[in-house]
DNA sequence: CGTTTACTTTACAACGTTGGAAAGACTCGG
DNA sequence: CCGAGTCTTTCCAACGTTGTAAAGTAAACG
């Protein structure tokens, strides 16, 4: 079929090794030699077979990530970012889509098909902490999010508990006292939506603030119509709020969304802010005031972090870093629907 | 380092081909070595060296997907529907990003990593039709888009004619009289906006409708910032219009965005439709009446298509189809922002 | 009880590549 | 013109797997 070492060899008049040589740049070798090698090349059109050299070397020059789901835009821009970072080092990048189900992302960190990979960027949603031990993989592997956190290997995700907690500021600074969250999980604790109402409540507290449960609206899925639902449900209880923190864009897009419907100006009557910084808050109607959590921060570092990685265990390396947790810088991108300087105070149904 | 068949043969006092064909399933192995592999592969917990049955087998097992880019959502959202039929066939995908940029698209269909996986679903963008001689390549290849057409090739795309046709058609019977477009490319004829525009077009002259130039938005990148630029263009030509075709769902919403900004109200000045029925289409405010152009089953057709080409080019079968052109069915999504009975009439600017 | 037949296991080679080290060729000094 | 040193090329084996075919074993038959 296709064209080998071989074939190569046999049109320059060579053995295999030396063309070998050629293509590896081994520096002893004829100019003359290495010129009509060259040539073979050329005509025959030869290309490696990667696989049979990721075979030989033990490298394969891939990675794997795993994410939720590429139709939620978090996670679609992540891993835009990841394979742009990890195209910089040329390295290429199969991705799984785990629909944050359990069952699925330990069965993908069980796979042999990461055996096709030197490591794997995992973007877990679906496991808790108790699964932590599934994690102890015999392959190099960085943990995103803040879903599970191990000692034992390295992690890149963002200051969840800091930046709710500034989103929140941002909303009182800005004039607002009845602030209600959307998108958070019953009785969560570890996890972005956990930490996230931790950074809200903080937020209220250190402002003297009461925290009231009547303006927490639950969803699971972060998707927009689970901002929608939730939404709604604050709506339902009947406490007046001025603002709404959005546990991440989608939820606050889907929030303004039933906000709009429920005659509800943004950000006249109520201010709303998201989280993730999505393209899409940027053109939105109003534009979504926003954390940005550093999301290409986090790509480039956890590519970064996990060649380093895959290079320390070729070497075998006894002086390879200890596993770390690095945390992206966050900043707030003020938009139109939560202005710093927030008006008048609304009542809501 | 990693546990091999030869590790499994060691512990299970046999030879390494019978470790094969216990996993391989080979019929005829006393039930007595049968459970006596089955419990060493289980003690030392082996895993197929995908990349080595790979290279012995010269199937890997997985498949190249080649897209624009992640952040653009229609492409998000078709690389995750991809990855998902994938998967339903046991079958990883690598995607890789071309940024629509002509040399990276040839780039990546002459790359050696395309050794590393069984063919390619190339979404190109930035190549021309005089570059079809490039899509000559010595793997299954399944072309999708509009960008470029060869007879040569197994090709899954979208009725964007009939489609664009019908969107226009579809805010001519609700009264709507001069429709602007956003997103048109300068002098194109074949492409997703030329094709559109096409459709377009003959809405218009079908219904005795004059085409003025003036209300064409141009913009080369078809992110939402370029919809609101060609939507300023169309503001700034001063012509008068009451209805708004976005050659896709994020130039829609980019210009809407600028409507409002302008003090224009969809629907009820303008009436607003896209094309690519996003998830964000249903949850943007006004939610967006759009053309859903048969997404899944685009990646579902591609999918199955570049197996069965695989398998055919594995099986060396003389009975292989021609290659051929599938085209998804379309259907009109109506919502907010152009319902089918508009009303009033705008004089924009 | 020898022989055919069917079942079960194994040896060997090969997929295409590269590391290691030996072999060959050339250059230079004496 | 020889030996030492340097440059250049080649040979061999191995990465982990599976196809082919042969070898070995047990059951069945006459």
């Amino acid at each position: 079929m296709a064209v080998t070492l071989h074939d190569v060899a046999r049109v320059a008049g060579v053995s295999i090794k030396t063309v070998s040589n050629v293509i590896n740049d081994y520096p002893h070798i004829r100019p003359a030699t290495k010129s009509k090698v060259e040539q073979a090349i050329e005509e025959l059109g030869y290309q490696p077979n990667l696989t049979a050299r990721s075979l030989r070397s033990g490298r394969a020059g891939a990675i794997a990530l795993a994410v939720p789901d590429l139709s939620l835009p978090y996670f679609a821009e992540l891993a835009g970012a990841v394979i742009a970072a990890a195209e910089a080092a040329g390295i290429v990048v199969l991705v799984e889509q785990t629909g944050g189900d359990p069952a699925r992302e330990l069965e993908v960190l069980r796979s042999p098909r990461l055996t096709m990979t030197d490591g794997l960027i995992f973007s877990p949603l679906g496991i808790e902490q108790s699964d932590a031990p599934a994690l102890r993989v015999p392959y190099p592997l960085v943990l995103l999010g803040e879903r599970v956190f191990d000692p034992e290997h390295d992690h890149v995700s963002m200051r969840n508990v800091e930046a709710a907690r500034a989103a929140t500021e941002f909303l009182i600074a800005s004039g607002r006292r009845r602030i209600a969250v959307v998108g958070a999980h019953e009785g969560e604790v570890i996890g972005s939506a956990g930490f996230r109402l931790q950074g809200y409540r903080e937020a209220l507290d250190a402002a003297g603030l009461e925290f009231d449960p009547d303006l927490v609206g639950y969803t699971a899925p972060w998707h927009r119509s689970g901002g929608a639902q939730a939404m709604r449900d604050v709506l339902a209880h009947g406490a007046p709020f001025d603002a709404v923190f959005g546990l991440n864009d989608t939820l606050a897009l889907g929030a303004m969304r039933v906000l709009q419907e429920a005659g509800l100006r943004v950000p006249h009557d109520v201010s709303v802010i998201g989280f993730d910084d999505l393209d899409e808050a940027e053109y939105s109607i109003p534009s979504l005031t926003t954390v940005d959590p550093g999301r290409r921060w986090i790509a480039r570092t956890a590519v970064e972090t996990l060649l380093a990685r895959i290079t320390a265990a070729t070497l075998d390396a006894a002086d390879a870093p200890q596993p770390a947790l690095q945390l992206a810088e966050f900043r707030i991108v003020e938009r139109e629907s939560a202005p710093a300087a927030a008006s008048a105070i609304a009542t809501a149904v």
